[in-house]
RNA sequence: GUGGGCGUAGCUCAGCUGGUAGAGCACAGGAUUGUGGCUCCUGUGGCCGUGGGUUCGAGUCCCAUCGCCCACCCCA
């Protein structure tokens, strides 16, 4: 047998439904505040994300899925979104547009990790990108986009973490000082933490271990140390989502993975999936468009783990996507194939979907496959109902039918709307 | 990359100290002619992850290998 590759994953039916709405519900809300799709290659350069994304980085150590074609050139495929944007923005001449760029992808990231719950290596991203502001109300504008998208998606117990990175030449200075509040506790930091300490100090700010935790509860946070303006840029930032009645968690510990990031830093937890697993991450980014050869173009923006929000998608919004109910078609004899499809094609114009007998069952067996889909009701077509230009509607909660003139069907049938949401499906 | 658990039907699993494979669910059909849900009957479906070894004989014992899952790490 031929198996997927390892990390991937087969989305299926009804699960797809899922994925699906979920990405319309994106398209809908962004799509309201002036961002437009940008489909981008899966596969670029290696040095896009070594340079774009940092060479340090884990992603890029040993996460990139990574080849040589048959040219011998190195390319990647991509491990997200934001380096992507950035390159086509320099290539692609965006910054000639009216400014700022309002963007967001959907589609595939790969990473090559180990797997586990919530992570794989083929994961789906949802992420928007406003570039050309570097003001505090772009910030807000992007975590309100953020907030509206979740919120549709009736999602009300998920926490936005916001931290101030503050700006790359404050970096030194705060590991120097993290470094020195950190020292006499080094020995008690766990065994991770001690890697860090070299390595990138301020990993050790978002260790999950107790101890460390609580020795780094101690420490300053970066937020006081970073420069004036970085840091009214942060403070202004939260007091706009505060106007809006955004709730906002301050995270004086939160640290991302990518090293373009600057001042404004987010995520966005679940607390079903706990601190460890990240549905969101995103924040600012006003040097990688210059890092990558392009013009000094500030940016900011966030991605979504597809795959973890459809994991923990909120019970009425799964309701109302997997609850629908068809209306089936049975068509008895050869003659009602043709009536059948017609009354298919009528029913489907008015919104109502519908699922065709097609296997040459039996009333008694078509009944049955009916009540295994869940649908609501069926249409019953045999020998006198065609003779007769009727239908015989059979109404499976009840159990009652009538004959209902072929012309009257939707309307009789739209009586309780297109689509009726069902008793709870799996 | 490190550590641990597990591989028998589509799914969940049983199969004792070795004797050539089972259940439930699911799927398909039927139980009076054109009427479902409950019940009953029948059927489809497995080279027991793969390869090798021990043995008269391996799902069962041994070795290897692959795959899956969980945790760490990191992230979406």
């Amino acid at each position: 047998m031929i198996r997927k590759v390892k990390g991937t994953r087969d989305i299926l039916p009804p699960e797809s439904r899922l994925w699906a709405a979920v990405e319309a519900e994106a398209r809908r809300i962004f799509g309201g505040l002036g961002y437009e799709e940008i489909r981008l290659p899966l596969l670029e350069p290696t040095e896009l994300f070594v340079r774009g994304v940092g060479e340090g980085t884990d992603i890029v150590t040993k996460e990139m899925y990574t080849f040589a074609d048959r040219k011998g050139r190195s390319l990647t495929l991509r491990p997200e979104g934001t380096a992507g944007v950035a390159r086509a923005f320099i290539e692609d001449g965006l910054a000639q547009r009216p400014q700022p760029q309002r963007l967001y992808y959907i589609g595939p990231m790969f990473r090559y990790e180990k797997m586990q719950r919530g992570r794989y290596r083929q994961f789906g991203q949802i992420g928007i990108e406003l570039l050309g502001a570097a003001t505090p109300s772009a910030d807000v504008e992007v975590l309100l986009a953020l907030h509206e998208f979740l919120a549709a998606l009736g999602f009300d117990d998920l926490i936005i973490m916001l931290n101030n990175l503050g700006d790359p030449e404050d970096r030194p200075r705060f590991v120097a000082r993290l470094k020195e509040e950190l020292a006499p506790h080094k020995h008690e930091l766990c065994r991770d933490c001690q890697r860090r300490w070299d390595e990138n100090p301020l990993r050790i700010l978002d260790c999950k271990v107790d101890t460390c935790h609580a020795i780094v509860a101690e420490t300053t946070p970066i937020a006081d140390i970073v420069s004036g303006e970085a840091r009214a840029h942060v403070e202004t930032v939260a007091a706009g989502l505060d106007a809006l009645g955004i709730p906002v968690q301050p995270a004086p510990r939160l640290v991302r993975g990518l090293d373009y990031y600057l001042r404004t830093v987010f995520e966005v937890v679940s607390p079903q999936l706990g601190e460890g697993t990240v549905i969101c991450g995103g924040g600012r980014y006003d040097r990688l468009i210059s890092d990558l050869g392009g013009p000094p173009v500030p940016g900011i923006g966030f991605a979504i783990g597809e795959d973890r929000l459809v994991d923990v998608l909120p019970q009425t919004f799964r309701d109302r996507i997997l609850g629908t109910r068809p209306v089936v078609i049975l068509p008895l004899a050869a003659e009602a194939t043709a009536p059948a499809f017609d009354c298919a094609r009528n029913l489907t114009g008015h919104g109502i979907e519908v699922r065709i007998e097609v296997t040459g069952r039996s009333l008694r067996a078509g009944l049955k496959w009916a009540t295994k889909l869940g649908a609501r009701a069926a249409v019953i077509l045999g020998p006198d109902e065609i003779a007769a230009g009727t239908a015989t509607l059979r109404d499976l909660d009840r159990g009652e039918q009538e004959e209902v003139s072929l012309e009257k069907l939707p309307a009789v049938l739209m009586q309780d709307g297109p689509e009726v949401p069902s008793r709870r499906l799996p």
